[in-house]
RNA sequence: GGGCGCUUAGCUCAGUUGGCUAGAGCAUCUCGUUUACACCGAGAGGGUCGGGGGUUCGAGUCCCUCAGCGCCCACCA
């Protein structure tokens, strides 16, 4: 293969990834530590989105490290039903087809949501392998798969046993739209306009009224009890009275109870059991009926009393505002904010209804969490995320698993008439018989997270099988499902196993737009990181979006980032074609014959044992004496081993963004500015070789097809990079790698000083009493593109403007006096300016009468053209 | 109501346990057709690290406080 002239990453990535699939690389290998990741399944429905292209760049990276460094990786692929995420989309298309859930069955439905998902699943896939990710495909694991379903009901009934899973009825979120009801966590709690009545519940006595505050008028249907404050002295003689309930016949007691607050409203409430989560408590410490009076279609019902009877919410609020107002019963209304649960899908107002579902018993599961998280068994990154998922479990209530949607697992459990539930799973019966008594099955399926919370013990086979794989080296996924997800698989995991599931977690957060918004469709601003890679490549998205981005928090993405990254691909695409034609060329072995090359890593010439490293077997047979002043090749040697060290560091510490920016530096700046720049006189090709494959390894990891690519290109590597050795340590001399960083200041120096002639002139460099200069007269020759570097006993003209160096610029007293004038004529100019400035400041009148902003930037502009004179003194004194 | 996070160059952001003249990319300005690369080379400008106070020999980094922005949790009838 030969290296095109541009770099086009478009037509090579799909090969390589076919290249490395095919292999096998992407298998754990049989030696090593195991390193694990499971990629945290992506909606087998959709196109993936900016949030996975950084999962993948994130996990990936990692996994290629790991690999390069001899560990035994694990990279697991999954798809996710997403249960109601997917259930809301089919429902939208059933609806945009005239078609209704419900005009079909259960198992009909079930099975025309998979068609429906069939079709879409590949896209992601597909979509995956573009960003590189080197997953292990033959361990894909989908969430209906039947290990998964087999998994999540031998925990369903471990648990049933264990007395940590019970048959409840409860106040749950229900969303009259999508008829289902939610886990409290899935509730989107906003901030919004409320009014708060103040109604008159007359007292039945007769004697007097009790006015009880509330934002819903009406669910008074459903109220079994008005409650006061116990302390409260205004009420304490009606505790234990009844009063009369409003537009009903019914008579309630006034009980008192910790919860109401007396200075709220005018300190009475009405308790609703049936729909309010604080009224069901209450209802249950005190024994109260609960009546419901709104049904799962968000309407009245006919407990609500005739004439309220199938009227919506809003209707009915308004006529029991009306109808109160009519009987004199309102007693004021006062506009007040408060939170109100959403549907976090279509935004409507989750009702809580009376329902009964199955409920996990959180409370023990998460205190053993707490307690692992306290002993540090997992490491949070950032680590702030711990103390936050120790209050998350602190709080926790018990956890509602049943969905009313037909997409998703079916829950195993059939119920008798007489009420008696048993576990069974065959869930594809209607009902079964048993002992002669006929058991119906629920029809409910299990909230998503209930069978993902055991990703990690579920993909890894650990349960057939202690894995060595299991716990998960990272769990790494995005911040905003850490309740959800991450804690629920803490949870579960040290259920089932004993151990918790992973050792690290890294948090990524959410990935805005360039200006910091939010991403969403309505707005229009998504960046499909799909296209990215059309454009820039696919190591250039990896790049881009781990550039500039620390653990946790929220950021933009940045396009600019990701031209950065193709810029360096660029780079290091034409570095690796520059060595290529160098090595066809055979310049190094007419070099070595001509004395001008050094064949041999730095620390061979000095007699110690080279480093033996990756491939090219022709170095370390060859002899040949050390010639020359190559100083360039034990600095490189030295910066490669520095920025593999610290890539060990930053790696290790989930540092990406340093990480890329370190091989950036290292790549750019350094190799090909000055290294590559001074091989142009030194053809040291071996050398040359070497370091190449060095960077090559070091940044496969983050630029995957562009580095495996190049490798398969020049001409004497051999096998895959994906499966190469991390570098060893490359020999070198510090103290000659040291002299070099003084000769690239000087260079530097000379370079600044030639911009700054007048009159864009080349004058040649002259030096006195300089081993350093002297010893590298064509380097500093060709680096700074004077036309000589000469020796002089009593070098002249301008001199360098560095401490300690008998180094000049030839150039006639005329330039030099020009130059100098220049400089004194800046100073003067600047002197002037500074005056100017000062006087203004100095005046009380324009202190005291300019705006002061205006002040500020005087003083701002003042401030800095005191640090340029500053400089320009400086220069002139030392020339 | 409780908690978390952010505020550093024009823009987007790095900056681990406090330590040399605070960094990057992109953008800007000047020069450059040196045969790897103009997706390039060389040089340069630009920041009182949100405000105020404190601890320290030393603070972008720790503490207090104020302001702005963002997020999460919550039984705000």
């Amino acid at each position: 293969m030969k290296f095109s002239k541009t770099y086009e990453p478009n037509q090579f990535e799909p090969d390589i990834y076919a290249l490395w699939e095919s292999s096998g690389a992407f298998r754990p290998a049989e030696q090593g530590n195991p390193y694990s990741i499971v990629l945290p399944p992506p909606n087998a429905n959709g196109n993936l989105h900016i949030g996975h292209g950084l999962t993948v760049a994130v996990e990936d990276s990692l996994i290629r490290y790991h690999r390069l460094v001899g560990d035994s990786t694990w990279f697991l692929p999954g798809a996710d039903h997403a249960g109601f995420e997917t259930w809301v989309v089919f429902e939208k298309y059933l609806e945009s087809q005239g078609d209704s859930r419900f005009n079909h069955s259960r198992e009909e439905l079930y099975q025309m949501t998979w068609d429906f998902v069939a079709e879409q699943r590949g896209n992601m896939e597909l979509q995956l392998r573009a960003l590189g990710a080197s997953l292990d495909w033959s361990a894909f694991t989908f969430t209906l798969d039947p290990k998964v379903i087999d998994t999540a009901y031998t925990t369903f009934k471990q648990m049933w046993d264990d007395n940590l899973v019970y048959r409840g009825e409860k106040t749950v979120n229900f969303c009259p739209k999508h008829q289902t009801a939610f886990a409290d966590i899935e509730v989107a709690h906003k901030e919004e306009q409320g009014t708060l009545y103040d109604i008159a519940y007359p007292l039945a006595d007769g004697h007097g009224e009790l006015v009880v505050s509330t934002t819903r008028p009406e669910t008074m249907f459903g109220d079994t009890a008005v409650a006061v404050d116990p302390d409260d002295k205004r009420y304490q003689n009606i505790i234990g009275k009844y009063v009369k309930l409003p537009l009903t016949d019914r008579e309630i007691p006034v009980i008192a109870d910790d919860f109401v607050d007396e200075a709220f409203g005018t300190g009475v409430v009405k308790v609703t059991p049936a729909h309010d989560h604080i009224d069901f408590e209450v209802g249950k410490r005190h024994n109260l009926p609960m009546i419901s009076v709104i049904g799962e279609d968000g309407k009245l019902t006919e407990a609500a009393g005739a004439d309220y009877a199938a009227l919506t919410i809003e209707q009915a609020r308004e006529k029991v505002l009306k109808d109160l107002k009519a009987q004199d019963l309102l007693r004021g209304r006062k506009e007040i904010t408060h939170s109100v649960a959403h549907c976090y899908k279509c935004n409507s107002i989750l009702e809580p209804l009376l329902k009964e579902q199955w409920f996990v018993k959180t409370e023990p599961l998460a205190a053993k969490a707490i307690e692992a998280l306290r002993e540090n068994q997992i490491k949070f990154y950032p680590a702030s995320k711990k103390q936050v998922v120790i209050n998350y479990f602190k709080q926790l209530k018990d956890w509602n698993i049943s969905r009313q949607i037909p997409w998703g697992i079916p829950i195993p459990a059939f119920k008798a008439n007489d009420g008696q539930w048993i576990f069974d799973t065959n869930t594809d019966q209607p009902f079964i018989i048993k002992d002669g008594v006929t058991y119906y099955r629920d029809e409910d399926t299990f909230d998503t997270w209930f069978s993902s919370g055991q990703w990690p013990y579920i993909t890894t086979n650990h349960l057939e099988q202690p894995s060595p794989y299991y716990p998960l080296a990272v769990m790494e996924t995005a911040a905003d499902i850490l309740f959800a997800w991450v804690a629920r698989m803490i949870m579960f995991g040290l259920y089932r196993t004993g151990t918790v599931p992973f050792k690290d977690v890294y948090l990524h957060g959410l990935v805005l737009d360039e200006k910091g918004q939010k991403m969403s469709k309505s707005k229009g601003n998504v960046i499909n990181p799909i296209e990215i890679i059309g454009k820039y490549g696919s190591d250039a998205f990896r790049i881009g979006i781990l550039s500039s981005r620390s653990a946790g928090l929220p950021q933009a993405f940045s396009e600019s980032k990701v031209v950065a990254g193709r810029n360096l691909c660029n780079k290091l695409w034409n570095i690796s074609r520059f060595i290529q034609q160098m090595v066809d060329e055979g310049d190094f072995k007419e070099a070595v014959e001509e004395g001008r090359a050094a064949p041999l890593l730095p620390a061979e010439r000095e007699g110690r044992s080279p480093v033996k490293t990756g491939a090219s077997p022709e170095v370390s047979s060859e002899k040949s004496p050390f010639t020359t002043i190559n100083m360039g090749e034990d600095w490189i040697c030295r910066e490669l081993d520095h920025c593999k060290t610290e890539l060990d560091k930053l790696i290790g510490k989930y540092r990406f963004a340093e990480a890329v920016e370190l091989l950036y530096d290292t790549i750019w700046n350094k190799y090909a500015d000055w290294f590559l720049e001074s091989q142009k006189i030194y053809k040291n090709t071996p050398l040359l070789q070497k370091t190449l494959e060095h960077i090559l390894i070091m940044l496969h990891p983050f630029a995957p097809f562009l580095t495996e690519t190049i490798w398969q290109t020049l001409s004497w590597t051999t096998d895959l990079l994906i499966t190469q050795k991390w570098p060893a340590k490359l020999p070198y001399d510090p103290m000659t790698a040291e002299q070099f960083e003084t000769l690239m200041i000087i260079i530097s120096t000379v370079r600044g000083h030639l911009q700054s002639l007048p009159g864009g002139q080349k004058p040649n460099l002259l030096f006195g009493n300089d081993s350093l200069v002297n010893d590298n007269q064509v380097l500093i020759q060709f680096l700074t593109h004077v036309p000589a570097v000469i020796p002089d006993d009593t070098p002249q003209g301008m001199r360098i403007a560095l401490p300690n160096r008998e180094i000049y610029l030839d150039i006639d007293e005329q330039t030099l006096k020009e130059y100098k004038q220049n400089l004194e004529n800046n100073i003067l100019k600047l002197g002037a300016e500074i005056n100017t400035l000062e006087t203004r400041l100095r005046n009380p009148n324009y202190r005291d009468k300019a705006p002061k902003e205006l002040v500020e930037e005087t003083q701002k502009h003042l401030e800095q053209k005191q640090t340029t004179m500053q400089r320009l003194k400086n220069e002139l004194t030392l020339i």
